[in-house]
DNA sequence: GTTGTTGCAAACAGTTTGCACTTAA
DNA sequence: TTAAGTGCAAACTGTTTGCAACAAC
């Protein structure tokens, strides 16, 4: 598997040590299909192949791994949600309102808007962030079935 | 005061009874000029004019309010932050990310992004949320000064 | 061997809940 | 009068921290 060995690399780049939580926490996210995870995602799917890692090492890899760049965390509601950090991923998301399935969408249509809004508004844009809401797919077949 | 008034209505409107700290939350959401304010800054700002009111009655109420489609939840950060729902709103921010003023933007470029979503990605937008973070005027001037 | 990393237990912040008392309508 | 709202205390969830043991380099 070479994505994940870029991963290692990555990891050992950033002068963190490359330890058993830390591996399997990369496979956790690239198996993830780019969906976001939550810590308790993160933490069960972690303790299926270490079976006592802790929470607190959960929660304290990510925090590093956020902070050297390697995966993005967001906070769209209760509890924070985990991404490999896409080079040119500027944060937009379909979320659905039935199950709460967090989707990225990989498309920024904003670019435009921000020089309107530097050149209108007086406002210096260094950042965007985009929701929509509504019906995934199997939500939306559900609600036909009714 | 008028708007005050008229928030009071729109209360009794909804068949909320019109208690003493939902009089006073009101008028902490009207002199907010705006700003997103979370649960502690409403329950300090409450306590000043009733020294004995309970965060309980503040989370109870805040819920309430938002059911009722008169105040609006943002879970931007760690803690849930409210406004005043605004009527046509379709909620586009620019957040300063010096001193956190929020102001409105009046534009909405996500028609053709929700057209895109619906035909290639089988997710059926109801509603988005745009929030571009930056600098306000006031503060790009100020630290220009620095 | 050294420094960074972990597990554990305990603390913490933000929020929610059950229950008895109170109050707006 | 009575359903709705409140205060209090206690619980709960997501997250963080101090410390001693441990492991990657």
């Amino acid at each position: 598997m070479k994505q994940l060995e870029k991963m290692y690399n990555l990891i050992k780049t950033k002068g963190l040590k490359l330890t058993p939580a830390r591996k399997i926490m990369m496979e956790v996210f690239l198996n993830s299909g780019n969906k976001l995870l939550n810590a308790s995602e993160i933490y069960d799917q972690v303790r299926e192949k270490n079976s006592k890692t802790n929470f607190s090492t959960i929660y304290r890899n990510l925090e590093l791994l956020v902070d050297h760049g390697i995966i993005e965390k967001l906070h769209l509601g209760v509890e924070a949600q985990y991404m490999l950090l896409d080079e040119d991923s500027c944060r937009h998301h379909m979320i659905c309102t039935v199950c709460h399935k967090i989707e990225p969408l990989p498309y920024c249509p904003l670019k435009e808007l921000e020089n309107y809004i530097r050149d209108e508004h007086n406002f210096i844009p260094t950042q965007h962030r985009v929701e929509i809401y509504g019906y995934c797919k199997k939500c939306s077949e559900h609600k036909k079935d009714k």
